[in-house]
DNA sequence: ATAGGGTTAG
């Protein structure tokens, strides 16, 4: 018969050795082993239920971290101080503020603990509130989490002033204050300090290589490496995930192959490695042989398979795996989103018990993107906590759909906004043609300080260059300059698309020639610019360059080289060009090529192999091509084939006033009053309203728009004075100017 | 054995 002591003690062994279990089990990521041990013990301590909060929380479930902490008997100091930090973890400073503020009794670590929690978050000014509040400032922990907090947000002015007042230095304090340095590309200051520490580590050692490889220097990382007295498996990893990162894959494979120890850690950085660089076989190859996984190494899998699109690989693995956490389940609901199978996210995205925000924010992207804003609307509805993310996805849908006011409506309401919101806004403008606003709302953001980048000029840019708004364009011309931004092939290519449109074909040619990134679009707007400015002739000399340089024209491109041959009168290099597109670069024309081929054969009077050619199309003509067709009828005086083509084209755009106008002319000329007048019923039936015509002009940066019978005009009478002088100018000079004859008889 | 500050992987 055993003792009731030693049954007593026996029995806390067992419970001793559980939660050492449960403990080793949740920090190996293999928290449904470590709920399996805990539901079966049938003696528990204050210990096994912390152990249980704590793995909960590491393993991102802070749901079943709370639910813990408040069923469990007897709480103590370190179960507060627990359910803390599991907060901490998962970034969520509100619920750790709540809990810091019930807490009974604090100590260092439970301030330590809420100080670094707001930190994290950028919330510098909170965390530093409560570091004053310290009662007792002896110690270097709290110190050295605002180091760590400073640094990170990328203020080491500040970090360094705290560093040099604080009282006692272990070192944490200068690996904290050497992290703030590496983190922030200060590689000389790095140096320096790095030098002056009196007593180095390896984490010091792994902060000088993550330095050099922040900044690009692979060579210096790879000395720093060399140095390391005792490289530890961080070290390798950090290396490893360098060559990786810059598409070095074998060289990374050559360290993974020979690094003493690999853990779960060096495992998944390889396959990220093959992942991202889109070598899915050989990073799923190591998947299956690695010897323990964690939710990262699925995500990452889960995750590549999605980058290749493999889809259903990428389902099949998530439903092989174990515990699903968000970041896997986003992964494929991400997938679906960009394949656009929208229904398949939403089943996955109802099955999800415990969303975050980028999983909201994804499938709210994915309805969004494909207009349904009223089913984005519904989640924004339902969604709890909602990051700036959200409001921009919801600007950028509307742009999409060219609800233009409700964007701004959802802007306006935004408490805070970023650099994102205001771009969203600018593109949508510049994409919907409201290129005004587009610069006005450019104008705005750079007086409420916000600082664009090379997205935000791409898009003014392409405004300027749709308003043919030079010298607006010039000033931002000059601003990418100053602000380093001409480096960016989007930027280059707006330069380039404003200068073609504006007329400038030599300036563009000179940014063409000074951009570093030249891609299709380079090409196709040069080419453009080109033809539509008359320099037909350069603009094929430009095509034939392209070719030789090894690029593929696309549909964009022979847009131009039909236009440019049709504009310098090429008719046969043109005709020859559009049959090659299908003979020999196998891109089967659009309508765009047919209005090009249109408008080539009509200039060469040949309207009746235009007509021919157009009914013929494999596809179906679009107003463009019929617009065309009736522009050559009626220069070549072709009455019959203006009208067929007038009616197409009215066809093809009942609600656009000009088309019937220009039918009823065509009656008009032949004398046929009872036709017009069936046009003006026609008209008055289907309810079609003049639009008021529209022009504008730049001059000294001003632009001032003119709307037709608009007698608000400022300076209306000097207007009308110039115009007339112009006419008697142009009679003159013999030219006979064309009067609109519109819907009078 | 459970809670805090510095380095690596999604």
């Amino acid at each position: 018969m055993k003792s009731k002591l030693t049954s007593i003690a026996e029995a806390g062994n067992l419970v001793f050795s559980q939660n050492l279990r449960i403990t080793h089990l949740s920090k190996a990521g293999r928290i449904e082993e470590a709920v399996r041990v805990f539901e079966k013990m049938t003696r528990r301590n204050t210990v096994t239920w912390n152990s249980m909060i704590s793995g909960y929380a590491k393993n991102g479930r802070v749901g079943d971290a709370r639910r813990h902490f408040d069923e469990m008997p007897a709480k103590n100091l370190v179960s507060w101080n627990t359910m803390l930090a599991g907060y901490l973890h998962n970034d969520l400073v509100e619920d750790a503020a709540n809990l810091f503020d019930r807490m009974p009794k604090r100590d260092l670590f439970s301030w330590t603990l809420m100080i670094t929690c707001y930190s994290r978050v950028g919330d510098l000014g909170k965390a530093m509130q409560l570091f004053q509040k310290l009662p007792d400032k002896s110690d270097p922990v709290c110190w050295n989490a605002m180091i760590a907090g400073y640094a990170k947000n990328k203020q080491f002015l500040d970090a360094r002033k705290l560093f040099d007042e604080m009282p006692v230095k272990d070192l944490i304090s200068y690996n904290s204050m050497l992290a703030g340095y590496t983190q922030n590309e200060e590689m000389r200051l790095a140096s320096d300090f790095f030098e002056q520490i009196p007593e180095r580590d390896v984490v010091s050692w792994n902060l000088m290589i993550e330095g050099f490889v922040q900044v690009g220097d692979l060579n210096m990382a790879g000395k720093v490496f060399g140095q390391i007295p005792n490289p530890n498996v961080v070290s390798w990893v950090t290396m490893l995930s360098a060559f990786a990162r810059n598409a070095r894959v074998d060289d990374a494979r050559r360290l993974f192959d020979v690094m003493p120890v690999r853990n779960v850690v060096a495992w998944n950085a390889m396959i990220t490695g093959y992942v991202q660089n889109l070598r899915i076989e050989e990073g799923y190859q190591l998947f299956l042989k690695m010897p323990e996984r964690n939710s990262i190494s699925w995500t990452t899998m889960i995750d590549g398979f999605v980058r290749v699109g493999l889809l259903h690989k990428a389902r099949e693995l998530l439903e092989k795996m174990p515990y699903k956490n968000v970041a896997a389940q986003t992964a494929v609901i991400y997938g679906y989103v960009r394949s656009v199978r929208l229904d398949d996210a939403r089943l996955l995205f109802d099955r999800i018990g415990c969303r975050d925000t980028v999983c909201w924010n994804t499938m709210i992207s994915g309805y969004a993107q494909s207009g349904r804003m009223d089913d984005a609307m519904e989640l924004m509805l339902k969604m709890p906590k909602k990051d700036v993310v959200s409001w921009n996805i919801l600007i950028a849908g509307y742009c999409q759909t060219g609800e233009m006011s409700k964007a701004v409506e959802v802007f306006d309401r935004m408490v805070k906004k970023n650099l994102v919101s205001w771009n969203s806004l600018v593109s949508g403008f510049t994409q919907n043609g409201f290129y005004m606003d587009a610069l006005r709302y450019f104008l705005s953001m750079n007086r409420e300080g916000m600082k664009p980048d090379h997205a935000t000029f791409a898009c003014v840019l392409s405004a300027c260059a749709n308003l043919a708004a030079l010298q607006a364009g010039g000033q931002l011309h000059q601003l990418t300059l100053k602000n380093g931004h001409l480096n960016n092939l989007f930027v280059g290519n707006g330069l380039i698309a404003l200068y073609s449109k504006c007329g400038r074909v030599i300036e563009a040619k000179q940014m063409f020639d000074e951009i570093i990134w030249v891609d299709i679009i380079s090409w196709n707007s040069l080419i453009a610019g080109y033809a539509i400015n008359g320099h037909g002739k350069q603009a094929i000399q430009l095509f034939h360059e392209m070719e030789a340089d090894g690029l593929r024209p696309d549909e964009i491109t022979f847009v131009g080289v039909l236009s440019a041959c049709s504009h310098a009168g090429l008719i046969d290099k043109g005709v020859e060009i559009f049959h090659s597109m299908t003979s020999e670069y196998s891109i089967a024309p659009v309508s765009e090529h047919y209005s090009c081929m249109v408008d080539l054969l009509g200039r060469a009077g040949r309207v009746e192999e235009a007509y021919k050619l157009v009914s013929e199309m494999p596809i179906e003509a679009n107003a463009g091509t019929w617009g065309a067709l009736l522009g050559a009828s009626r220069i070549h005086c072709n009455l019959e084939l203006a009208k067929t083509a007038a009616e197409k084209l009215l066809e093809a755009e009942p609600y656009k006033t000009s088309n019937y106008v220009t039918l009823s002319n065509i009656h008009a000329e032949a004398g046929r009053w009872d036709e017009v007048e069936r046009i003006r019923k026609l008209m008055k039936e289907r309810g079609v309203i003049k639009q008021p015509g529209c022009s504008w002009i730049e001059v000294n940066n001003k632009v001032h728009a003119f709307f037709a019978d608009d007698p608000t005009q400022p300076r209306l009478s000097e207007v009308c004075e110039t115009l007339k002088r112009l006419t008697v100018k142009m009679r003159m000079i013999g030219h006979l100017p064309e009067f609109d004859t519109g819907l009078v008889d």
